[in-house]
RNA sequence: GGAGAGGUGGCAGAGAGGUCGAAUGCGCCGCACUCGAAAUGCGGUGUACUGGCAACAGUACCGUGGGUUCGAAUCCCACCCUCUCCGCCA
C-alpha cells in the first residue's frame, strides 16, 4: 500500500518510480480520487457534527421538560439525516475506489535498483565458490533422482503433475537439509524459531500483498482459507495490527514450513524434475525493523541465506534484481542463484526482499520511535523483509547435482552428516 | 459438533439508552516534598482520519459488520474470537 500523503506531495516522483517498473502513470487519477474522498469525508463529518450537537440539545431539552423544543430539534435532525445516507455512500464509494487503485499498484523501487525489463537486466553482485571439475558428464537431478528415491511417477500417480514422492535416503537427506538450515538460522544467525499456521485468512494474504492481485497463484480451501505460498505470509502478518516497541533490535523470525503454489501461468516451465512443485518446503527468514535499519538488515539477511550455501559448499552468485524482475511488493531484491552442473545453469534458490513499509501499511504494523527531542511520541510504520534461507527442495537438487558421483550415487555434504544417522552416501537402487 | 459464559483503554474492572473516549485501581510519565530513595501529594497518560502554517477544532473507534433510535459501549440481528462442560480426535 502506498502513502497517499507522499503521492499528493510528489506526484511526478511517484509516476517516475512506477514508470521504472513499466507501470502506467497513476498519480493524477489517485489525486482526483483522493480529493473526492476527502470532500466526501468532510461533508459526512460536518453532517455528523451537526447531528450530534442537536441530539445533545434534545437530551438537555428533555431533561428540562421542554417538549416543544425537543420536538423542533428532532425535526431538524431528521432533515440532516435525510441527506446523510447519500453522503455516506459517496464516502464509502470513493474510499473503496482509492483503496482498490492503490492496492493494485506495485511498490516503488529503491534508488539503487537497476532499470530493466526482465531478468536480462539483473546485475551480478558477487560470485562465491568454485564450479566443480567433473571427470565424467554430470547428470541432471531428474535423471539420477528416480534410482535414489526421488519418485516423480509415484507423485504424479497420487496427485498429478508437479508432485513428487521422496523415499528412503532421499527423504532423509531432504529432512536433514531443512533441519540444518533451521538450526543454523536460529542458533547461529539470531532468528527466533517459529512454527506458524500454513492455512491463513484473507487478511494475512492481503497484508503481504498476495491479494487481491495474485489470488490465482495460491490454493484456497473450501472454507475460504488460503494455503500459504510462503511462510513469509504467516510470519510477517504475525505483527499485523500491532504497535511494537521502539524496535531497537529487529524482530527476526525463521520457520520451516510447507508452501503451496498453483503455478498458474507457469505452464510448460520446469515441468521436469523437482524445481517447480505445487508443494514444497522452505526455511523462511522474516525481519521486522525500523526504516533506518532496513537496508543493513537486508544485507544481513542475504548473508544469512548465503551462509547456508557456503556451509554446503555450493557455488552461487548473488544477483541484484532489476526493476522489471522484482516482485510486486519489493523495493529491492537480491536473488541467490546456485550452480547446477547437470543443467549447466544458475538457478534461483533464494530471494531476499526489502519491502520497506509497503506491507506494513497494508497490515497496519507500527512501532514507537524512541523519543525525538521534541518528545513527540508518534507511531510510524515498520519495515518488513523476507528471504528464503533456503528453498529446501531446490537445495536438495543442488546437492544432488553438485555431489553426484559417476556411479549415480551422492555423497552427503559434511555439515549434514550429523543429521543423517551415519549415512554418508546415497546409493542408487536397481 | 452440542450446551453455557464472556469479549470495554497498557493491565484489572465499572458502566446497562443522553452531559461516556468512557468511573475506579494498578502501571507509566512529569512536578512537588527529600541529601537521595521509598512513601505521599498534584497533574498528565489511546489510535486514526478531516480541516488548519500553527494553536486548535471536528469526526470515528468499547470484538467485527449490519439494524432500531433524535441519540447506542448500553437495545436487536448476524458473524468472529476466548473460556467452561460434554462429544470426538492427532
Amino acid at each position: 500500500m502506498h502513502d497517499i500523503a507522499f503521492i499528493r506531495a510528489n506526484p511526478e516522483a511517484f509516476d517516475a518510480a512506477l514508470a521504472r517498473r513499466g507501470a502506467e502513470p497513476a498519480a493524477a487519477r489517485i489525486i482526483a480520487l483522493d480529493t473526492a474522498r476527502r470532500e466526501a469525508t468532510t461533508r459526512v463529518q460536518q453532517a455528523q457534527g451537526r447531528r450530534n450537537e442537536a441530539s445533545k440539545a434534545i437530551g438537555q431539552a428533555m431533561g428540562q421538560g421542554d417538549r416543544d423544543k425537543a420536538e423542533a430539534l428532532k425535526a431538524e435532525v431528521a432533515e440532516i439525516k435525510a441527506a446523510m445516507p447519500e453522503w455516506e455512500e459517496a464516502e464509502r464509494a470513493s474510499d473503496a475506489a482509492l483503496e482498490g487503485l492503490l492496492a493494485a499498484l506495485p511498490n516503488m523501487p529503491a534508488a539503487d535498483v537497476p532499470d530493466g525489463a526482465d531478468e536480462a537486466g539483473n546485475v551480478e553482485v558477487h560470485l562465491w565458490g568454485e564450479k566443480r571439475a567433473f571427470d565424467f558428464e554430470p547428470k541432471e537431478h531428474a535423471d539420477i533422482g528416480p534410482a535414489l528415491g526421488m519418485e516423480f511417477e509415484t507423485g504424479a500417480k497420487l496427485s498429478g503433475a508437479r508432485f513428487t514422492f521422496l523415499r528412503g535416503g532421499m527423504a532423509r537427506l531432504h529432512r536433514a537439509l531443512a533441519q540444518f538450515m533451521l538450526d543454523k538460522q536460529t542458533m547461529e544467525n539470531g532468528y527466533t524459531e517459529c512454527n506458524p499456521p500454513v492455512l491463513v485468512g484473507d487478511g494475512a494474504m492481503y497484508g503481504t500483498d498476495k491479494l487481491p492481485k495474485f489470488a490465482e497463484d495460491s490454493f484456497r480451501t473450501t472454507d475460504g482459507r488460503w494455503l500459504i505460498p510462503t511462510s513469509e505470509v504467516s510470519l510477517t502478518a504475525s505483527v499485523a495490527d500491532t504497535i511494537l516497541g521502539d524496535l531497537a533490535t529487529p524482530i527476526r523470525m525463521a520457520a520451516h514450513t510447507l508452501c503451496f503454489r498453483s503455478e498458474a501461468g507457469a505452464a510448460g516451465r520446469d515441468t521436469r524434475g523437482f524445481i517447480r512443485q505445487h508443494q514444497f518446503e522452505k526455511v523462511e527468514l522474516v525481519s521486522i525493523c525500523r526504516p533506518e535499519d532496513s537496508e543493513a538488515e537486508h544485507e544481513r539477511m542475504t548473508r544469512c541465506a548465503e551462509s547456508i550455501l557456503e556451509a554446503l559448499n555450493l557455488p552461487y552468485r548473488r544477483v541484484l534484481l532489476c526493476t522489471g524482475d522484482m516482485g510486486f511488493g519489493a523495493r529491492k531484491t537480491y536473488d541467490l542463484e546456485v550452480w547446477l552442473p547437470g543443467q549447466g545453469a544458475w538457478r534461483e534458490i533464494s530471494s531476499c526482499s526489502n519491502t520497506g513499509d509497503f506491507q506494513a501499511r497494508r497490515m497496519n504494523a507500527r512501532y514507537r520511535p524512541a523519543e525525538a527531542d521534541g518528545g513527540e511520541k508518534k507511531t510510524a510504520f515498520v519495515h518488513t523483509l523476507n528471504g528464503s534461507g533456503l528453498a529446501v527442495g531446490r537445495t536438495l537438487v543442488a546437492v544432488m547435482e553438485n555431489c553426484q558421483q559417476a556411479d549415480g550415487s551422492i555423497t552427503v555434504p559434511e555439515v549434514l552428516l550429523s543429521y543423517m544417522g551415519g549415512v554418508t552416501r546415497l546409493e542408487p537402487q536397481a
